[in-house]
Order: C-alpha cells, then structure tokens, then sequence
DNA sequence: ACAATTTGTGAAAACGTTTGCAATTTCCTT
DNA sequence: AAGGAAATTGCAAACGTTTTCACAAATTGT
C-alpha cells in the first residue's frame, strides 16, 4: 500500500460491497439502504477517509481552484484584493493558487502558462508594469478560461475589469491641495506605461487646468517604479530644475515618503512649504510623521467584485450572450498633517 | 465540444493513430517513427495543445505543486521567505499554494485540511498565534504527506523545522542597549502562547542578567498582536507603572514604532531620553525618523532552506531512515538612529 | 401464488494521461 | 522470396472518482 491515502476502493473491499455503493453512500445518496449507509460512512470515518481531489477535479472537469496574478504581495492593496477574492472563493468551497510575477513580464508569462492547462476554473489578473504585449492573456480567452482583470487592466482584451478611478482619485487629490491655496503642485509619478499611471497623471493636470492654472513641466517626473528611494531621486531632478513649488502630489504612497524625506534633508518643511499628497492610504502613511494626506482605494472590495464577476463568468460558461463588463470603484481622499495648512 | 481544450485524443483521431502512440511522440520517445513524430508535434503545435493538468496528476500520484500555511501575507518577513519558497519551488517546475490564515485557528484547520486530499506533494507551514492544538498538522504526519514548519513550529510534531534564533537575536538587540550605557530596559512583547514570542522574551531576561542587573516587572508588558496600536497601549500602560526606564526592547517593528509615537506624545526624545531596538527589520524602519534600530531576519533564506528541505522529504518519500532535522538561522543586528546615543 | 412495483446493488464507462505488453509492419539477410 | 530481427504501433490497464444502466432482491397488490 502505497501513501497511506485510503481510498473508497479500500472502503468497499473491506466491506465486501461495490465502489458505486460506497459512492453513493458517501454522497448521502436515498437508493442505498440506511445500514449500509451507516456502515460505510462509519468505516470513512474510522479510516479517516478523504475523497481524493484528483481524482473528483478529472471526474468533474472542475478544479474548484482560482488562480490569481499579480505583481506583487507585499503591498497592502494587494493584500487587501486578496483578502476580497478569498472571502468569495472560500464561501463557495474554492481556494486559491496565487502567481506573484514580481513585476517580471517574463514570470507572468510562465504563471499564465501554468494555469492555462487546467488546473484552475478561472483566473483573476493584475498585470505587471512591464507587461506591454498580452497574447498570453488572449489565450485564456482562446480556450474559454474565465477571466477577470483588476487594478492594471488590458483594454485590448474583451473581459470582465475592476477599476479603480484612477483619474477621479487624482483630480480630487490634487484639487484638494489647490483648494488649501497651494498654486505650484508638483508631480512624482509611477511607471508611465502602466495605464494607472497614466490616468493619475492625466487627474493632476486637468485639476490644475480647471482652476485656470497651467501644468508646469519642471516640476513633473516620472519613476520606473513607485519605492521610497524613486521619491527621493524625483525631490533631488526636481530641486535641480526649480525651487518653486509649494504642493507635491505623489502617485503612490512610498513615493510620497522618499519625496518628503527628501525635501526635509533640504530644509523644507511638510506642511509648511508644501504639502504632500499621497496614493493608496497605506498603514505606514497614518503612522509616519507628519501623517500623509492620501487617498484611499477600496482594495477589499476590488477583491470580492472581481471574485464575484469570475464566478459568474464560471457558472455561465456556456452562456452565448455574456457581455464583459467594467466597473469602477470609487476612492476616497483621506486628509492628513501633511497638507493640512 | 466542450471547453476548446485540445486532448490527446482529438490529435490521435486527426492523425488516425492511437493515443499511446501521440503520448509516446510528445514524449519524444525514441520509439516513435520520425515522421510521425514530426506530424504529431506538428499538430499539436497548431492546435495549440497543453497537456491536462489534472489527468497527468491522477496519473503520476504526484501534484507538482507546493501548499503554504501561514498567518499574514502582507508582512515584510512572510513576503521574503514566500519569494524564497517560490524560488525554489519555480526551479523545479512546482507551483504554490497560499493559504492565508488571517491568524485565525479555524481558517488553518480549514486549509489544513483542503491540502489533504491529495491537492498538493507537500506543506510549509507556519502556525498562528491562535494555534494552541495540532491534530490537524499532525494528520499530516499519519498521511506521511511531507511537511515542513518554519518560524512559527510546533514542537510536539515530529519533522523537520527552520526557525530563526529568537533567542539569540533578542538577546543581542538587549545587550547592545545595555553595552551604550542604558540600564533599565523596558520590553514590549507579542504573543506570550507564540514561541517565537517567549525565546524573544528570555533572550531579553537573560540579557540583562548576565549585566548583572535585575529584571522589572514594572516595565514588562506583552500584547495580544504585534501592531502599531499595541506598542501604543504597551506604552501607556507601562507610563502607568513608573516612567524610569532608558531603554525599550520591541518584539517587532510595529510595536517599536507605535511605542515610540507614545513616548514623544509623552514628550520623550528617541533616542537621547530613551532608545528603542525593533525586531525584523521591515522597510519602514529604515524610512521612519528616527530610523529604528533593529534586528534583521533570513526571510529569504528561511524560504530556501524549508522548500529544499521539503523537496529533499518528497524525494526520500519512501525512505525508512529518514531523520527529521531542525535548522536555527542566525539574525543580525542593524543599528540606526533609534539607538544612536 | 404470480405479476408488478419498489428498493438496493453492481458492472462498466468516462475524465486525460502513461506504459507494459502484444501485435503489426518494415527492413535486412541469405 | 522466405525467414527473422528490428522498428513501429496499438490495446488495455491504471490512477480515484461519479453516474448511467441493468439487474437482483424484496415488497406489494391482486
């Protein structure tokens, strides 16, 4: 006997009956007589008897497995989609296999390929930033594997997405520190590839055109990623160029910080001089001093839509006419020590 | 047709040979006629064939896939030992399961036993705070389904173990505060049923004995998490007691920081007044002013060393003399500004 | 007491793959 | 051209389950 796992042939043999019965007892079937019934799940019982998963997933064609990719899970909206998508996919009996591509285009490519064999009912994606050519996400679509995308999407690909409104969260954030009397806001963005990127930055400069200002390129970067030290570099380019800016909008959190650290090491002080507007409301932001002025972004509920829209695509799979839909989620601006003058 | 996806079968029955024979050419087995061979990667190629997943599973008894327990994601340490597990487990085509217990006992008996049933070749785990009972590990064992704890282990369950040396760590991180002159150390502790928890809290005890100087109850506190908040309220409550103490010893970073934001509303400087050693060395020690001192941990490694381990189990699965093997990893000590005196 | 139900059980196919064995074809050798 | 070896291929079983269909046994109605 190998591997100890018992099985429901070790169960009829032992009791002299046939693997049907003792499937059809287990599965509380009527047709098979009570002491039967009770005979074998008492064996079950005994011998600690698991249905193999294997074995049900081939049997059913269903895996009651989700797969997620994503480019990071250190990073607490991340981890609070996750938190969503697993809610769902738990309630409904589903776990989870999660893909984290750090970031590489490369590793999202295996991580789509491995899942792409079967091993999953559906799969929720967020793509990496240097994510710029998606065939690999076409084919989900090619073989008819659910997919739902969140947070950085693929417009290219006719699927069901969850948004954040990134332009709208931009805007208010930016309008905010207008409002407060501030006129020169500069701007320290993430990876311009990437589409949230893009729609923060487009927030910023229509807040600003709105209130009759113009966008003023010196005081505006851009960063291959979102760390603490791109926040710095963008404070040091930006100190080169000009001195006059009395705002700072930053497109992530971490950015916000590094920029801050910075303008303290060259005497600025936050508020005072400027103020600072974050993105993602992350723990570290309510903790940090002066406390950081940032928006935040219903990560959790990202997570129970998008589990929510893949389930439905699973349970409709035959469905001619499914029509993709998006939908975006509301943020909300959280004012803090750092812009409140 | 159900599904699109393309089976050995629907390539056999193209071809009009028997399903072996395609087996075998995909195999690439020197059995196979190089014509056909040729004529059936060919095809396959074409209909863009992926072998199921699920079937070579049932057929192999073998998963390729690694299942992890563990309490939080979004934690800087959990994050690090993940990448290196993933590592490990990529290198040798395997993919991971997550499970994510939230630090809830009922959700890891729950994903304890989802990983049971054959789903997975192989178990990390590393238990909650809330864990104080282990049948569902220990069925594991009765299965001899492989397993391997790290960081949070369970002594009772024999197999193989990485934990870092909590005891040593502490210890140090308290002699260092001791050895630039401070002598009344103050601890804010975590969880008094985690091990990890109590080594931490000998390691300090012992610390300032082996000064020669005595242990205070007065300015001894342990919490039920390892949050910013607690450190907040471990402060309050020692301020409570007596304010003579010129040092503080944290069993996490969290707890530092929120005990260092109550001691400067308290109107304490850090470090002149009081210094403060962290533990794990999260990003945001680094970026917090004053930077905390704090002791760094073999995240990734710990990740390495507990998949290879777990690879050698799976490997030596029917091997009879395997002896079950416990390795201590070494932390080290970074100083900063928090302990700058 | 015999047919007609009802009730309970088993045999076999199916999910997609690999592989030992047997069967067939092809190619040499004489 | 026949015989045999070598090269290809196919059949069937196996992995652990569910489920359709058929059949046996027990019960009911007359």
């Amino acid at each position: 006997m190998k591997s100890g796992q018992v099985t429901i042939k070790d169960i009829a043999r032992e009791l002299n009956i046939s693997v049907s019965t003792v499937s059809r007892a287990l599965a509380n079937n009527p047709l098979v007589k009570p002491a039967t019934k009770k005979a074998v799940t008492e064996l079950a019982e005994k011998l600690n008897y698991q249905p193999n998963f294997t074995a049900l997933s081939l049997r059913n064609n269903t895996t009651k497995t989700l797969g997620v990719i994503l480019p990071q899970v250190v990073h607490e909206f991340f981890a609070n989609v996750l938190r969503g998508i697993e809610d769902v996919a738990y309630s409904k009996g589903y776990s989870v296999i999660i893909c984290n591509t750090h970031e590489s285009f490369e590793r999202e490519v295996i991580d789509a390929k491995t899942l792409m064999n079967g091993r999953v009912d559906g799969v929720l994606a967020c793509v990496s930033k240097e994510t710029h050519e998606f065939k690999h996400f076409q084919e989900f679509k090619n073989r008819s594997i659910p997919l739902v995308f969140f947070d950085c999407v693929v417009d290219d690909i006719d699927t069901d997405k969850v948004i954040i409104d990134d332009y709208d969260a931009a805007f208010s954030a930016v309008d905010h520190l207008l409002k407060t009397g501030r006129k020169n806001i500069a701007y320290v963005g993430g990876p311009e590839g990437l589409l949230i990127s893009k729609k923060r930055f487009e927030g910023y400069k229509d807040a600003i055109e709105a209130q009759g200002l113009k966008v003023n390129d010196l005081i505006i970067t851009h960063n291959n990623a979102g760390k603490f030290e791109d926040g710095q570099h963008s404070i040091k380019d930006i100190m080169n160029r000009t001195q006059i800016f009395d705002g700072l909008f930053a497109a992530t959190d971490m950015l916000a910080l590094g920029a801050i650290k910075e303008l303290k090491a060259s005497g600025f002080n936050v508020p005072q001089d400027i103020s600072v507007c974050g993105f993602s409301n992350w723990k570290i932001s309510e903790i940090y001093e002066p406390s950081l002025t940032t928006i935040d972004q219903p990560g959790y509920d990202m997570g129970e839509i998008s589990a929510k829209m893949l389930f439905s695509q699973i349970e409709h799979k035959n469905n001619e006419n499914y029509q993709p839909e998006t939908r975006v989620l509301k943020t909300s601006l959280i004012i803090r020590e750092s812009s409140n003058v």
